[in-house]
DNA sequence: GCGAGGTTGTTACAGTGTATCACCCCGCGA
DNA sequence: TCGCGGGGTGATACACTGTAACAACCTCGC
């Protein structure tokens, strides 16, 4: 995917391995941590680096199952909240159309608006930002009369490799 | 709210009472699915007159539980697949974020895009379609190499009237 | 009449998310 | 040192959302 899209899922050649890199996830999360005088504890850590790990985005029912082991069993609750953590921090996000996580590829500026492009065929979610897209809602929102508070554009569709890959197998 | 927002709340000084005239609906219901040689069947339209009719979007349990009467049971598993059908026919859309379902006010040419603007007060939603973001978007999307096939943008704030409201009680 | 296809009823179940309470750990002040 | 308080976690139970599978029905056309 393009440059400008702060790809998460690189040029796999399906090969798909991480969609972040887990280390500097954790690595924004303790800074992160550290200014607001909130804990990161190893629950979260743990969390972070699962969803920033799998190359599609897991369920919260998938992250506790990964999470378990057999000495200790990571109930799906304790996964929410974590979760929960982790996005008023603004590391994940949730992807509502398809009740997954996604780590966070931005240092947002708070209050900006991302557009998740969600591929049908591999699974795999990029994240990119749109200024275009930004001030045509607002104009848009303005002709409403409505104030936003929080916003969600999920595109679901096929991300260019997997339409190179198919145009590539139909001929 | 605005004219161009074709709104289904109209100009509530929250006394909702529809946000879609069931009858209009119904009506165009018909036309469709006789264009389409489907069924019109007496419990699908009771679905559509029942989230036409209510002031803020339904879940499929609502509707169920609303379509319920002492002699006569209407299970959720039926509603779905009634939703499924009118949806199907671009006449109620499904709110991601909420988990609900609202009429489609509109008559849309296919594949157009649809803005969902979300009051967190009085919890009415509006609907509104927009050519800049439609085609700002297409340029992010073009940019990043991504082919959409569908997607969905919610909005959730405030709508006018609320915050209107709002503005003279704290006054 | 009768078969075929579509619609609905019914039950069961999978998946998603939250409420509640108990426990633990750690830091802090008496 | 003890007790206290607060945040975090564990555990259970539950509510809500959505789907699978199969039986019964209804209608339409032959």
């Amino acid at each position: 995917m393009g440059a400008a899209t702060h790809s998460r899922t690189h040029d796999h050649g399906h090969s798909h391995a991480c969609r972040a890199d887990p280390g500097t996830m954790v690595s924004r999360a303790e800074t992160l941590c550290r200014a607001r005088g909130v804990q990161f504890t190893a629950l979260r850590r743990e969390v972070l680096e699962a969803v920033a790990a799998s190359e599609r985005p897991p369920g919260a029912y998938d992250l506790a199952e990964r999470l378990s082991r057999p000495g200790r069993r990571v109930a799906p609750v304790s996964v929410y909240r974590a979760l929960d953590f982790l996005m008023e921090l603004g590391l994940v996000h949730r992807i509502a159309s398809r009740n997954a996580f996604v780590p966070c590829a931005h240092e947002h500026g708070a209050g900006e608006n991302v557009v998740f492009l969600i591929c049908r065929t591999c699974g795999g979610v990029d994240e990119t930002t749109s200024p275009e897209v930004e001030t045509s809602l607002g104009q848009t929102l303005a002709r409403a009369g409505f104030t936003p508070a929080h916003s969600i554009l999920e595109v679901e569709g096929d991300c260019g490799t997997c339409r190179r890959e198919r145009a590539a197998g139909e001929a």
